[in-house]
DNA sequence: ATCACACACTAACAGTCGTTAGCTTTTTCG
DNA sequence: CGAAAAAGCTAACGACTGTTAGTGTGTGAT
């Protein structure tokens, strides 16, 4: 057994992968050098090479997975007929949340870091978020017209819902004295709440 | 009168200012090069170096004037004795909502990029910011006891608060279909709506 | 007209970057 | 046990980094 993949179950690759999301999200993917990743792994950077293509293999894996897990999460509430676009949107919302609590690491980069991904996969990438934030438009766009959705404009609160979680990245950095499930049930409560149609 | 300031008001400092804001945000502060910023401000590299001390002199700038205008302005709502607490968070969400939509650069790179801040100032920073969440929160949490506001926990509505305008980087990119102001009113109809407690 | 200052230039520095080549060691498997 | 495959190492590459030294040039003030 080699020593990289010595701890956790996963290959050598996804270790190295853990190891770059963190740091990328530390210090940026163009402030982060495969040296600074070697040590962290604990090995000679020329040695990561035997695992992995290169440094931007290592971002576009990270941002293509997170893409993926969010765009397939949409598709599974879209097909859950029992929900109303009320309870579709919150489902939405919670899961944004749990991602940021979860697995802050991966999706901070995928979120902050994407700009440098080449230029090719850039194009992939923002095409999927833009049609994910159509998607999402469309759900509250369908609440909107039932009555059920404050008439706002779909885009806006898109906008907000997807970014509100953003926060959570601090709520990481500062002793996490509020619970996950407290921060969760209080963000939901705000922003469903302000989605809710008044009467 | 030399090139560097020929269009433009101010000081020739402060057009390299704008213009290091400008690429800081598109490709981050540490992919962006001395020689980049000359391109855009139409000068050798070195030229530069009649006008500013460094590059992170640049990136120290951009963020505690930021900073500075955040603080100031809650300063003036928290004097402000005319004002609920549910009105003094409206006033401090729109004037976020304002510094996102107009000086887009700046606060992005205040955002983003105050990680690159060399370690002190990095700390003088972050320990600015944690004061302007604690003040918020204060904010807040008056209205929590007043029973204006839901009983949620003041730190999860200052991090919704504070990001959620996030989104507006991305109105930015995509055309503006939506106008400044209906943009406006729907997150402060969407955040102050979910703030504001029922019965 | 001259002196000085503001500002631009070229050339170069020492260091870091991602990556490759070539070699050695460890692990896996028949 | 012995061969093949996997994974580590050292050394080095060319390109690029922020910054400095030294020099030239045009403008404003005396």
């Amino acid at each position: 057994m080699a020593k990289i993949s010595a701890s956790g179950t996963g290959t050598r690759k996804e270790t190295i992968r853990q190891a770059a999301a963190r740091l990328f999200k530390e210090k940026g993917y163009s402030a982060t050098g495969m040296r600074d990743l070697a040590v962290e792994v604990g090995v000679e950077a020329a040695s990561l090479y035997n695992h992995i293509q290169s440094k931007s293999e290592l971002l576009r894996e990270i941002c293509f997975r997170i893409a993926g897990e969010f765009t397939r999460q949409l598709e599974e509430v879209e097909r859950n007929q029992r929900m109303d676009s009320l309870q579709r949107l919150e489902e939405v919302l919670r899961f944004h949340i749990r991602m940021w609590v979860g697995r802050l690491d991966e999706v901070l980069v995928a979120t902050n870091e994407n700009i440098h991904l080449e230029d090719e996969w850039q194009e992939d990438f923002q095409r999927e978020r833009r049609n994910y934030v159509r998607r999402l438009e469309s759900v509250i766009a369908e609440g909107v017209e039932s009555g059920l959705i404050a008439p706002i404009e779909p885009y806006a609160g898109v906008l907000t819902i997807m970014n509100s979680v953003r926060g959570i990245e601090f709520w990481h950095r500062t002793g996490k004295k509020v619970s996950a499930q407290r921060l969760e049930e209080d963000m939901v409560r705000l922003l469903i709440g302000g989605f809710r149609s008044r009467r």
